[in-house]
DNA sequence: GCCGTTTTCGGCCCGACTGTTTTCAGTCG
């Protein structure tokens, strides 16, 4: 949770410096302790306690000063004198697309704006357009950007995205079948959110064709305001089923589509460190190609970049400058778990409790998918709004499973619950019950407000019954909806490689619970992690690669996926932990 | 502010698009 603060304290001081036109390599060092402070999992104090903190790259005297301020002080000297130099609510304004740092500070100086609103007032009055630097179209570009702020709920979900990668994908298609087309940006990397949709289309030959494409695709029906339209780049606002989506679209000629390719995947900070490794290789690196001088010696192929720079291969999950470019140069990157290793599924509904389909139309659709089985997870009583199954409702149902089980051919259906973790830490079901069971997963649904010690209580004791194999979606979190409860992950993760419990990697894309940097903090633990993608119907069964692309952003191997194992080796991994 | 098989000082990643510019700054990714 301090991290989480920490991190936006020095994204906010860098904001202020941008602002007072401060220095900007400065600025970029604060922007990159803020971003590697927000990707620790671990709690930062004990990080500094272990002195760990003083070794992480980009992290300095200067900021680990500020750092250990904060964690005994609980705020920086440095950042309250930044504070008392702007009105407190001039960072709003830096939330408006069309708006930065200079624009922020001629605005405050000249027409004495310092909110939203009255920026929007010196639109409406049409001083803004007299300002010199700004004018009549940048004014209402700025206007626009208010209003699409003040719409939108901010960064989507990957499915979201996915829909509207799919849209212009198609357009782009039927536009014409010699384009290649790739998506690119955060959602190529498989991020949790998504904030626009980046898409790359590589064209052979002719000059004016990259014009053309960007023309059709900022005219085409779905585009509801076009942002930028320009000969090789366009950016629009689209209409999907629900939500507006911006998507950029940039052409590139074939030679350079690899470098364009992973140039546009990013992440930024990824790039920037491989481009500081090609500066000190006497090489330049853009979205063209990697250059040697005037000649390109990597353009055409995405993986001829990585290898010139004397690095192996690292897939997009994995691009984000967390020790992926280390990892790299000492080929120690991790082989990552991938779907042809998924060979089950641990956490879905029927209709038995809040879900639309049956136990054998579950099994029918996995069997399709190619697994060897699949775990019934049902609610269990206390959840009653969700229809939670009765102690004698489940019993029934294990003899249901096991009569399924006796005609299904190529798929075993494991009997299992998602058991709800009680205000005081107990199962909801009593032991004798979950012995019957293949396989228990538990969860709080209820009470999730609760303080940081009761939750991480609840969750510590749910691990110590022996019948609990995986906690649920551990942090409880929605995207847009519900934030993730107050928990210590550390205390959970630490207590589930203890308990030889599993933790879920819930496959949701509302959910993606356990996160990408939780599950390697589970991984480096030792702990397993089983995928469920909490399917209510047959179609959700799908969403099995957005759990598999999460793992995989926390680093995770076959061997640290429970999906991977055979029934027999999960009925092991079961057995090992009961009495 | 951070960092160092060319450096403890002097560097620090790269380009497209827009608008207000008469040669470029600001914004964005």
């Amino acid at each position: 949770m301090k991290n989480a603060v920490l991190s936006d304290v020095f994204g906010r001081m860098a904001d202020i410096m941008e602002i007072l036109g401060e220095d900007r390599f400065r600025i970029n060092s604060y922007r990159k302790v803020s971003r590697i402070i927000g990707d620790i999992p671990a709690d930062i104090e004990l990080l500094l306690e272990t002195g760990r903190l003083a070794d992480t790259p980009g992290i300095g005297k200067s900021s680990l000063a500020k750092i250990k301020e904060f964690v005994e002080t609980g705020s920086i000297t440095a950042h309250q004198d930044l504070l008392a130099k702007i009105p407190p609510n001039l960072l709003d304004l830096l939330q408006i697309p069309g708006i930065g740092p200079k624009g922020v500070k001629a605005v405050y100086d000249k027409l004495n704006v310092t909110s939203i609103a009255d920026l929007k007032d010196a639109i409406e009055t049409g001083s803004l357009a007299q300002l010199p630097g700004f004018g009549e179209k940048k004014a209402a570009g700025i206007a626009r950007g208010i209003a699409f702020l003040e719409k939108s709920t901010g960064r989507i979900r990957i499915d979201q995205a996915l829909e509207a990668a799919g849209i212009v994908g198609a357009m782009l298609r039927s536009y014409s079948e010699l384009l290649t087309i790739q998506t690119a940006g955060s959602l190529r990397r498989r991020a949790e959110t998504i904030g626009d949709v980046d898409i790359l289309v590589g064209i052979a030959g002719q000059e004016n064709a990259s014009k053309r494409i960007i023309e059709a695709f900022t005219k085409a029906a779905f585009v509801k305001e076009v942002l930028a339209s320009g000969s090789t780049k366009g950016s629009v606002i689209i209409e999907t089923s629900t939500c507006d989506v911006q998507v950029d679209v940039r052409v590139v000629p074939e030679e350079s589509f690899g470098a364009a390719w992973q140039y546009f995947t990013g992440s930024k900070a990824h790039n920037v460190r491989l481009r500081e490794i090609a500066v000190k290789a006497k090489l330049k690196l853009n979205e063209y190609g990697l250059f040697k001088g005037d000649k390109m010696i990597a353009g055409v192929d995405e993986r001829q970049i990585y290898k010139k720079l004397d690095l192996d291969y690292i897939l997009p999950v994995l691009r984000e400058d967390r020790g992926e470019i280390e990892a790299a140069k000492n080929h120690s990157l991790p082989k990552l778990i991938e779907f042809a290793d998924i060979k089950g599924d641990f956490h879905m509904h029927t209709v038995a409790s809040d879900g639309d389909c049956e136990i054998e139309e579950l099994a029918e659709t996995a069997a399709d998918l190619g697994y060897k089985y699949i775990c019934i997870t049902d609610h269990s009583h206390s959840l009653a709004i969700a229809n939670g199954l009765s102690p004698k409702k489940l019993a029934r149902q294990i003899d249901q499973i096991r009569r399924i089980n006796e005609k299904l051919k190529g798929i075993t259906v494991l009997a299992g619950t998602e058991v709800d973790i009680l205000s005081d830490g107990s199962i909801d079901f009593d032991n004798e019950l979950l012995a019957d069971l293949d396989f228990v997963i538990a969860s709080i649904h209820l009470g999730q407000s609760g303080a940081r010690e009761e939750i991480t209580m609840r969750t510590l004791k749910a691990m110590d019954n022996p019948y609990v194999n995986c906690i649920a979606h551990p942090t409880g979190r929605l995207f847009g909806r519900r934030e993730p409860m107050d928990i210590d992950i550390a205390a959970v993760v630490a207590h589930a490689a203890q308990t030889h419990t599993a933790l879920e990697v819930n496959a949701n894309p509302w959910r993606l619970d356990l996160k990408d940097t939780h599950c390697k903090m589970a991984i480096e633990a030792g702990v397993k992690l089983a995928i469920g993608t909490d399917a209510h119907s047959t179609v959700a069964l799908g969403l099995m690669g957005f759990g598999l692309a999460t793992a995989a952003r926390g680093w995770a191997t076959k061997a640290d996926i429970l999906n991977s194992f055979t029934v027999t080796q999960i009925r092991k991994f079961v057995n090992k932990k009961r009495p």
